[in-house]
Formats: C-alpha cells, structure tokens, sequence
DNA sequence: CCCCCCCC
C-alpha cells in the first residue's frame, strides 16, 4: 500500500527531503512515484458505515487541485481523528507523504481508478492561497439514469434539479428487525421530471429543513455520490455515507436551472394575456399525488408580490407560511347570497338571483383576512368558507360560540391562527387599483384528506363568486345563470376560457387551470 | 480477500 517507506519525517532530514518532493497535479501523480506532493483543496468529507448496521470503516476525502481535477483519498479508522482535525472542509493544504491504491469497484465516487492512501507519515500543512475551485460534479441527465442502473458498479451518481418538495422524516423498523429513518426530496428537473433523493438517518434528521423553507424558491439542489437504484418502480437516488448535498451551488447548472424557470413565469404571463403563448415541448402531467400538488407553484411569495396579478388570474400556488396577522379592520364573515355567491348586506334581497315566490336561503361565510409569511414576503390572504375548512371549524360553528356576533369583532377563535404554520393553495385576488396584490385562499393542506375533496362533487350549492371569492368556480360548478353584479365579476363566465387547446402546454403552472376551469377533468382523476 | 446500500 504506502509507497512512503524511505521517507522518515521524524527525523532530522526530513527538511531536505520535503524539498526534493515536487509539486503535482493530480493528472501526473503517478502511483509508483514517491516524490510528489500535492496542494488541494478538501470539498468532501465522511466516514463510510456499512448498511445496515452503520459500523465505521474507513475516513475518507475528496480533493480539489488547482486545475480542477478531483481525488479521492482514504485513511484508516485509526486516523480519523487526526485527519478530521487537519483537514477542514474548503480549506487548502499542501499533502505529503501518500500512498496509492486501485479504486474500489463499489462505491466509487468519482471517475478516477487511482485513490490516495493517508497515514501516519502523510503530513499535512495548511496554504494560505485560496484559488481553488469550490465544485466538483459529474451530473447524470434524468435520461441517463436507466442506463446508469443497469451497470454493476457504476460509479455512484451526481445529479441537480429544483426541490420539488421535502417529506418529513419516517421511522421504519423495530427492535426486531432494522430499525431506520429516512426523507425523501422531490428532484424536478427542467422536463419536470421528478427523481426522489432520499436521505437515511442522521443525514435525513440533518437536513436543513428551515433553512430551505426561508430560501427564496425555487431552490436548486445539488447531490453528490448518490446510489442509483429503482424503488416501488420508481428510481431513486439513494444517499450513501459519501453523499454531500447542496443548495443552488455556484456552477453553471444553477444559474439554467434559474433562468428556465425565470423563462417559466414569463410564458404564463404570456398565456394569460391571451397573445399567442410560446409553446414549450413539455408534457401536462396532473398531480395527483397530494404531496407533489401541495408543492405545486410553490413560488416564493416575494416573487409573488413582483408578479402583475392580472397574468395569474387563473393559477394556483402553494406555499408553507406563517400566519403573522389577522387583519382586524376587515369584517370577518358576512351573509352570502345561496345563488351568486355575492354579500347580502343586511335585510337587501336579491331577487335577481332567485325566482319570485322561492324561499332563498342565505348561508354565512367567512370572509377573514390574515397576513401571511414565508420568509420572502408578507401577503394578505382572504379566507372564505368552505377552503377554510382544514383551518378553522365551520362558521356556523363558531358563531354559536361567539357572544358578540358583529362581523367587525374578530373573534378569539380566529385570532388563535396568529403564529401558526400552514401549507395554503391559493390564487391572486381580482386586482384592485392600488396596493400591493392580494390572494384568496382556496385550499388548506396540512394534512392529507382522508376523503377526497367532497367539496367538488358538493350538493347543489350554488357557486360563490364574490368581488374577492372567484375561488369557488374551483369547487363547485358554475352557476346556471352568471349574473354579475357589481359585488360579483364576470369571472365565472371567463372561465370557460381555455388557453390553447393542445395539450403540450408547461405543466408548472397549467394543471391547476385545466382544474379550475374544469372541475369535471378533476372529478374524473379522483375516481 | 469477499460481501453489501436500508423502504414497498
């Protein structure tokens, strides 16, 4: 193994002979030649376990050298200490005093036959010169992963995309088995081609969960070193002890990643104003998966706020946020006209909506406004019954349960949703002349539904279509009669409007259109 | 030296 047995740096030559060492790039290390040092960077780190029962086998290290090149070196357990000491993460070392070996076949990181061997004679001093590439990567395209999964050994796999989305960490297993957690992350690319990432125990728990949610999204994810393998027919990239991960990373990948996404809300913005929308080659998938329409249009709402509500009208979004506020100079309820959805202010009938000598019968809706997080920016959401349903109990619930029934009171029930975490769907409201754009919210998702939406195939009752309510064409069908008042827009007869007919269209933003503007397609999913 | 990467 070690081709450092002449070398003694212990004793009193060992000044001599480090100068009759030359400097080498990785490219001209040469296994059988003993007077080379090396000046790298260290980009990675990690012990490798054994799966399944995590026992330590090996410390080991990817370096950078100046030109680029990446190296892979490996220690015996018994240095690890010393070695996670002298070497720190990014830093620059000259290294000397290695050994060789031929690359083990499983588990290989990188592309490179050739790994170095560290010891007791391999010092290690640190350099003050810091022009060093800060990444290494070999990413496999969505397309090449098949054939990545047929090889035996191949070596193990690099791969970027946004975040898709971030489960939770699982428990599996028991005493009597193996016991073990994981996450999985959704990995879209450009294609929206999702591959799950999955993490397994401390690096599932590590994961900086937090940290992502306050990032501006999308966020670009970079994995390293990942095991390819297909699971429940679907592959996965699974994390093995050399696995590093990072978010939007400063290479070129990043930077498309972005810009097509960037391209992404252009062509929307194009498709709404109803000018010939560019068409991208990109097949509508319908997520009918609750995690991946839960992150749907997961767009930062800071970007949000940027965007002209009018080229949204349509679109729903997903985000997790905070409740910040309850708006408490916004009534928070109010009595809703059974026909057009429209307010009822108090004793005024709508005769235009229900034919003479019929009993209407007027519903109480909530109609609250809270102030909403996520980090990037505060948004003001409307919130009507029944997408409030999920967040709070039903009106007619609470307002039994209130003593002062104004609509201008907030009542405590309410207030009790400042300071807690939601996963909302929502839409743009219907722009008003100034002010910051706001939304309506139009699904709460928590939790997974244990039955699906009910709401969509609701009993006869009628839409909801108010001045800020256009979220109900969603749930229900429209009305027979669309009459628009000046409390109701004509929205609800718009919306049989269909952007193009074809059916390549970018699915990022389209699925929930077809959804709104046909609450059939989505019935017709659902069963 | 060999094996081997956790979940249906």
């Amino acid at each position: 193994m070690a081709l450092t047995g002449n070398v003694d740096p212990q004793s009193q030559v060992s000044a001599p002979i480090l100068q009759q060492r030359s400097l080498a790039y990785f490219t001209d290390l040469n296994p059988a030649d003993n007077r080379k040092f090396i000046e790298a960077r260290v980009y990675r780190k990690w012990t490798t376990m054994k799966v399944p029962n995590l026992i330590p086998t090996c410390f080991s290290c990817i370096l950078l050298d100046k030109k680029g090149s990446a190296i892979q070196a490996n220690a015996d357990l018994k240095e690890k200490e010393r070695f996670q000491h002298d070497l720190q993460i990014n830093c620059v070392y000259r290294i000397q005093g290695f050994g060789f070996e031929k690359t083990d076949s499983w588990g290989k990181t990188l592309d490179n036959d050739m790994t170095l061997c560290f010891g007791k004679h391999t010092q290690i001093d640190p350099l003050k010169d810091n022009d060093y590439p800060y990444h290494y990567f070999s990413f496999a395209a969505y397309n090449e992963l098949g054939g990545r999964l047929e090889k035996k050994n191949p070596i193990l796999t690099d791969y970027i995309g946004y975040i898709h989305n971030v489960e939770k960490v699982k428990e599996y297993g028991g005493a009597t088995g193996n016991k073990f957690k994981l996450r999985n992350i959704g990995i879209r690319n450009v294609n929206n081609n999702v591959v799950t990432f999955t993490l397994w125990n401390e690096k599932a728990d590590n994961f900086e969960e937090d940290e992502y949610l306050k990032m501006t999204k999308p966020v670009v994810l970079a994995v390293s070193s990942c095991y390819l393998k297909t699971y429940g027919g679907q592959l996965q990239l699974s994390a093995t002890s050399a696995t590093s991960y990072y978010f939007n990373p400063p290479i070129e990948e990043t930077a498309e990643l972005l810009a097509a996404y960037r391209q992404i809300l252009q062509l929307i913005s194009y498709n709404q104003d109803n000018t010939a929308a560019p068409q991208l080659e990109v097949q509508t998938e319908r997520l009918i998966d609750w995690e991946q329409e839960r992150t749907r249009n997961r767009v930062a709402l800071g970007t949000l706020l940027q965007i002209d509500p009018n080229t949204q009208q349509r679109v729903l979004f997903t985000q997790e946020v905070m409740i910040l506020q309850i708006d408490n100079t916004h009534e928070w309820y109010y009595q809703k006209c059974d026909e057009c959805g429209g307010k009822l202010t108090y004793g005024f009938v709508h005769g235009h909506c229900h034919q003479y000598g019929t009993q209407p019968k007027p519903q109480k809706s909530y109609s609250f406004r809270l102030v909403m997080t996520d980090g990037t920016g505060n948004a003001t959401m409307t919130c009507f019954s029944p997408q409030t349903d999920g967040l709070i109990k039903d009106i007619n619930t609470l307002l039994e349960e209130v003593a002062d029934k104004s609509p201008e009171i907030i009542p405590a029930q309410i207030l009790a949703l400042e300071n807690t975490r939601h996963v909302f769907q929502f839409r743009f409201a219907k722009p008003v002349a100034k002010g910051a754009p706001t939304f309506i919210l139009q699904k709460v998702m928590d939790h997974m539904p244990s039955i699906l939406p009910a709401s969509t195939e609701g009993p006869s009752s009628p839409p909801v279509a108010s001045t800020y309510d256009q979220s109900a064409i969603h749930s229900s069908p429209p009305p027979a009669t669309p009459l628009a008042s000046q409390e109701t827009p004509t929205d609800v007869a718009t919306v049989t409007y269909l952007p193009g007919s074809s059916n390549v269209r970018k699915e990022l933003f389209t699925a929930s259109i077809e959804e709104e503007i046909n609450p059939e397609a989505k019935k017709q999913k659902t069963e």
